[in-house]
DNA sequence: TTTTGTAAGTAAGTGTTACTTACCTCAGCT
DNA sequence: AGCTGAGGTAAGTAACACTTACTTACAAAA
């Protein structure tokens, strides 16, 4: 029997929050479903009724904490005039996100990507949202003359993307402190303005 | 019973050689044991005779990765004169070996960075050498004037390797190809020259 | 030549885990 | 009242990672 996805019951709502709370204590597959289910104070058949397999419900918090992550970034770009600054708050806000919300973080860049199904789920439809409101920008800047007529846009994405995550990874592996600040007009700065003196 | 480490028996040579294949066509999870030992054509058994756990055989195969990759690169670099040549050779390089080199950049990206374990291995150790490497060249270049004096090498160092790693995941995950020369080359050019007009 | 130590390899487990099945309970509708 | 279906439970099961106790091969010491 299939949950139908109209309402949201309490027993779905605890095993997510428990799951949500065990993933910031340890890593997905060291979780047991019985784990996630006494935490919860559930059963463990009931994580089935609600989710088709252990992944599905990481799938799924992963996509509730999406929303947030969307949300502040579109509503942020909409208050900014060039395509440059466009992109800048993109870097900040989404350092920012990171580090505002390991757990979204840590299964995002750490839990998602080993198994092809993730790139089948919802979720990762938003991640090529997100993904692609930073090239249409890019592509943008360059029409416009912001950005060097020479610029491959999906590069540029690469450099932007590969950074940000980069940048977040040892604070979520080791729990190290980031400066959001200092290291968003860090790669802003070398990305608009390069490295070389 | 425990692997000394000093020979190199015929078991575990097929051990391994079987689970490289095997992490061709899938993923770590989906891998069994007994299908690792059925097609390496030993029992199930002689792989705790050589390898702690699983994951241990995971890392011990991308340590033996590793040791072409850290070769092939420090080879490069002994060639180049200036510090951006040096990490330009570094970027195309890192490039070229994910590229021709599927599983070793398939684990490293995408396999075992979701548990803590990997972290103390010793091919994490091979990591760290690599990044630290880069690091050097870095704040040499920014020493002798050749890089801005302003700018975070390890701002600049996350730039560069996040570029890097996000390059290539599009390629690891959906079998792309990927255009080592021009990726490579706008990679820098970004880098190193800044994408404002 | 016999003994002995040990590395290579095997066979048959075992406990744990993700997932399934069949069932119960009860509110809301006709 | 009687039915339906969603919310929740209890007791499994197959498959899996890993263990244990064993055998064989063979080289060096006695």
């Amino acid at each position: 029997m299939k949950h139908k996805g109209k309402t949201n019951p309490p027993g779905r709502i605890k095993i997510m929050r428990s799951f949500s709370e065990l993933m910031s204590q340890k890593d997905f597959h060291s979780i047991t479903t019985a784990e996630i289910a006494g935490n919860a104070q559930v059963t463990e058949g009931l994580i089935y009724k609600y989710f088709k397999d252990k992944k599905d419900l990481l799938y799924q918090v992963l996509n509730e904490h999406f929303f947030e992550f969307q949300a502040k970034i579109e509503n942020r770009i909409a208050n900014e005039e060039t395509c440059i600054e466009q992109l800048e708050v993109i870097i900040f806000s989404s350092l920012e996100s990171y580090a505002d919300n390991r757990i979204f973080s840590k299964i995002l860049l750490l839990e998602v990507r080993n198994s092809l199904e993730f790139f089948n789920s919802c979720a990762y439809g938003m991640v090529r949202k997100y993904a692609s409101t930073i090239l249409d920008i890019i592509e943008k800047g360059i029409d416009t003359g912001e950005l060097k007529q020479g610029t491959d846009p999906y590069v540029l994405r690469k450099v932007i993307l590969g950074a940000i995550e980069h940048a977040c990874l040892g604070e979520i592996i080791f729990g190290k402190e980031l400066d959001i600040d200092e290291t968003s007009t860090g790669i802003s700065d070398i990305v608009f303005n390069g490295a070389r003196a």
